[in-house]
DNA sequence: CAGAATCCTGTTAGATACTG
DNA sequence: CAGTATCTAACAGGATTCTG
C-alpha cells in the first residue's frame, strides 16, 4: 500500500510550480497546462468525454461502449477526469449500487474540441491510411 | 437511451483490421481510427502540430520551443506525423544540413481542432486547478 | 454493478554517445 | 545541424481476484 490517502495515479503537486501570471503557456515545461494537456490529450479520455456528450452513462455501460478499455484504465481515467472537474460522479444507493458519470459544465466546454479530434479521425482515416501506405512504400521498398 | 445509429451488426470479416464500409467508428477496438486517435491524442503531437501553424520550423528550433521534449521523442513523433501525412519534411543541402517541418494540407485540417485543445488548457487552467484542490481536500483530508 | 488491490509484462521516455 | 543507436528506469496497462 503505497498510497497515503490518494490514488496511485496522480501524485503531482498542482499549481505550485509555474507562477506565470497569465496567460499560461503550454510551451513551458513547468506550466501546469502541460499536465492538463497530458490528461486530455489521451485516447481514452477523448473517448470517454465524447461518450458522455449525450448524457450520463453508467460505469459498465461506458466499459461496454468503449471497446477495448480495461476496467482498471476506465476507473483511473474517470477518477482523473473527475479530479480535474471535467466530469461528475453520482452514486445511487440502489442494489446493486448504480454510478453515473456525467459531464460538468467545465467538461462540456472541452468536449466540443475533443469530439472534433475523434471525428477528424473518422473522417480523414482514408487520407491517413493512404499517406501511411505511400510512406511505407517509399521507405521500405524503394532503395533506388 | 440515445444509442447512436452505429453499424453495430457489421460482421468482422477477417483478422486484418476493421473494414467497416463507412463511417469509421472510434468506439470499435479494431478500427484504425483508434490508432490515429492514439497518435494525435498525444501531448507532444499536439504541441508540435500547434507549433507548426505559423509556418515551417527546423528540427532544433522545435526542440527549443517545445520545452522539455527530448530529441528522441521529437524525432519519433515527427516521423510518425510525417508517416500519417500530417506534416512534411524538407531537407536543404546546406552545410550543415537544414531540415524544415511543415504542415501538409491534411495536417492543417487537424490543427484547428488540436489548437483548440491546447488553448482550452491555457484558458481553463484556473478552473481545473480549483477543481483539483477541491477534490483533494475532499478525498485526502475531509473524512467528515 | 462498481470498483479496489495485486501481479506481471510490454512499451516508453530519458540520458548518453556516435555519425554525416 | 539533424538525426540514429543503445541501454536502462519508469510507468502504463492487461488480466485476475476480491469486495460491498
Amino acid at each position: 500500500m503505497v498510497t497515503s490517502g490518494k490514488p496511485q495515479g496522480a501524485p503531482e503537486p498542482a499549481g505550485e510550480s509555474c507562477r506565470l501570471p497569465w496567460p499560461f503557456d503550454v510551451y513551458e515545461a513547468q506550466c501546469p497546462t502541460r499536465m492538463v494537456l497530458d490528461r486530455i490529450a489521451d485516447k481514452w479520455a477523448v473517448l470517454i468525454l465524447d461518450r458522455l456528450r449525450d448524457g450520463p452513462v453508467r460505469f459498465n455501460h461506458l466499459r461496454r461502449d468503449i471497446k477495448g478499455i480495461s476496467q482498471k484504465v476506465l476507473s483511473q481515467t474517470l477518477k482523473k477526469l473527475e479530479r480535474d472537474g471535467l466530469l461528475s460522479r453520482a452514486v445511487f444507493p440502489t442494489v446493486p449500487v448504480t454510478v453515473e458519470y456525467a459531464l460538468t459544465p467545465l467538461g462540456r466546454t472541452l468536449t466540443d474540441a475533443v469530439a472534433a479530434i475523434a471525428h477528424w479521425a473518422e473522417r480523414n482515416m482514408d487520407a491517413v491510411l493512404a499517406a501511411q501506405a505511400a510512406y511505407d512504400a517509399r521507405a521500405g521498398g524503394d532503395p533506388g
